[in-house]
DNA sequence: CTGTTAGCGCCTTCAG
DNA sequence: CTGAAGGCGCTAACAG
């Protein structure tokens, strides 16, 4: 491994211009600088990150918190984060808290403050006051998605907005009997998220004079498609209070909600709506009603804040920036029928 | 931030006792080491990643190099290498190459060896020479998920014989008339997974007298379920060459297909019968027949191989280790209609 | 424009 | 069992 002092050597200038030569920030005549590059890329000289970090203080790495990353919100976040994040010259170290609570205080207290990285993103974690305290100390910027975040930026849709508009647009067709599979989140580590979303359906319900009911309410342990599916069994195969809209809060919960309708022998949307919330892949495919929440959009806009933090710590940002939502209608929810 | 020094005047010992108290790694007195530890509790101190990597040369953290993130092998490889690492005490940040060849670039030739990790886990890329070159050079391990790498140790399943597998069961069923669903991989960067699936697939049908077909193979452009539908369709709809059996060669792609049957009013498996690859919990929530390569194995296995040629440099591993695969048979597939 | 000189924060011999 | 001292490789003043 050639260090600065080989180059130097070899180039016959002192430690100093090959540092100012490589990284162009400060002036030399541009025949050292040639000739310093020339030698560095034929000693094949790499600049060693510790010893960068440990005279400037920055590490130009990132480190992002995620609660999972093999589920569809955190995989897509991720993807484009760190697209971003590399575009604009920065790596990028993961911190995936799926692994249990003692993996996560050891991230937050010793990983995380152990100046490996000169900012934190977190995507859809909660973080406690002393989690939070722990990396104030250390005075690095912070940055959310899903969620605020004491003292950091974040960005996140609102979630009661979501829950309603989904209901709002069943209403609107006519429908009374709409019912919700959602997630109950009893993780305080995680966001309200699903618990929201139902806040906002709720709400919907009552200001349209609509008394919610507890069996329209299917509460499931995860997004996927096999439990938005059996949920929707019990709800549709519910004698007393079958609903002819289901507003499921995620797209994943809606494709199987749609497949137990199909293979209820009821058609979507003429037997039954369905609305879910994401845009994920699959919703364009199934032909799913949605709110779209453009994960890559908010993933972008997360890391261009974070870059002007990091130019200027003192940068003006709101607290909170409400990513806006909108809803995509699709085949799979028409007018309720009128009674016979 | 506390540093080292700090501590040590705190705890009137010298900075070369805190480090071994803390380090446990010498003989320290049991009371010496108490105090010491208390003191840097009680200060936050965290020791510095940076130096401690610039005096030992050890950086505790791993780089994991992806194609993608947000597809299902990738995103579930992913969540498992993390998770063992992050046990064993490393890091890991992540190389997304998602983002184009010059990013690929500077990964290889800037970040991996800019002294940042220990050891380069490839998660199904094929390296260049260059590439492996530069990494040799720095003499970190490589490990390998998915293909062979000169010098380095990898895992990987036997995609011919999965193709085999699943065509001979299909086959063996009775079926002849076998079409498959794969993708075509000119990308020279990744291995050449899915062209030796189809190698598989096409011996398996020369062993039984069977000439395949060019019409019974449909290539698509990723592994969607969208992906799968549209390519079944044309398979099926084929009026001189509609199979009674589809190998998908993912399980995304394999629901795809079952799908598309099922809208064209066919019945899986009574009409046309269908295999897939990875065990995807799709795969088992839709009943498909598919070959199991269980991605977690693989993972954990490949993050304990790492984890002993850290140890142990010259640890004698094999170059190669093929990992087994099964074939787990659910209701997609049964025997051939005999013909009326 | 370029060289000299201090450290950045820690671990690790080498003495005691 | 503990302390003193020397770097790890690089950048940032400060001089020239």
């Amino acid at each position: 491994m050639a260090g600065i002092v080989d180059v130097a050597r070899e180039a016959g200038v002192s430690t100093a211009t090959v540092s100012r030569a490589l990284s162009g920030k400060d002036y030399v005549s541009q025949e050292t600088k040639t000739l310093v590059q020339a030698v560095a890329e034929r000693l094949g000289y790499v600049p060693s990150a510790s010893a960068y970090t440990l005279v400037t203080g920055r590490t130009k790495n990132i480190g992002v918190v995620v609660p999972y990353v093999d589920r569809w919100f955190f995989s897509t976040a991720l993807e484009t984060v760190d697209r971003e994040l590399v575009k604009a010259g920065y790596d990028v170290t993961l911190y995936n808290l799926s692994s249990g609570d003692d993996h996560r205080n050891s991230v937050f207290s010793k990983s995380l403050p152990r100046k490996r990285v000169d900012a934190v993103m977190c995507i859809s974690v909660k973080m406690s006051d002393e989690e939070i305290a722990a990396l104030a100390k250390v005075n690095k910027p912070i940055v959310a998605l899903g969620g605020p975040i004491a003292g950091a930026k974040s960005i996140k849709i609102n979630d009661t907005s979501a829950g309603r508009l989904a209901t709002d647009h069943l209403l609107a067709m006519g429908h009374t009997n709409i019912a919700m599979i959602g997630l109950d989140e009893k993780d305080d580590k995680l966001f309200n998220v699903f618990n929201e979303r139902r806040a906002g359906y709720e709400t919907a319900l009552k200001l349209s004079g609509v008394e919610p009911r507890s069996a329209w309410y299917k509460a499931v342990s995860k997004y996927a498609i096999s439990e938005g599916y059996s949920a929707a069994k019990q709800l549709l195969g519910d004698p007393h209070n079958a609903p002819t809209a289901i507003f499921a809060s995620s797209d994943e919960l809606a494709v199987g909600a749609m497949l137990a309708a199909k293979d209820m022998g009821l058609k979507v949307p003429e037997d039954v709506s369905i609305v879910g919330v994401d845009n994920h892949e699959l919703a364009e495919f199934f032909g799913i009603t949605t709110i779209d929440q453009n994960v890559t959009g908010q993933a972008e806009l997360l890391v261009r804040t974070m870059l002007q933090l990091l130019d200027d710590p003192q940068h003006a940002v709101q607290d909170v920036v409400e990513w806006p939502i909108s809803l995509i209608v699709r085949g799979s929810t028409t007018k309720a029928k009128t009674l016979p």
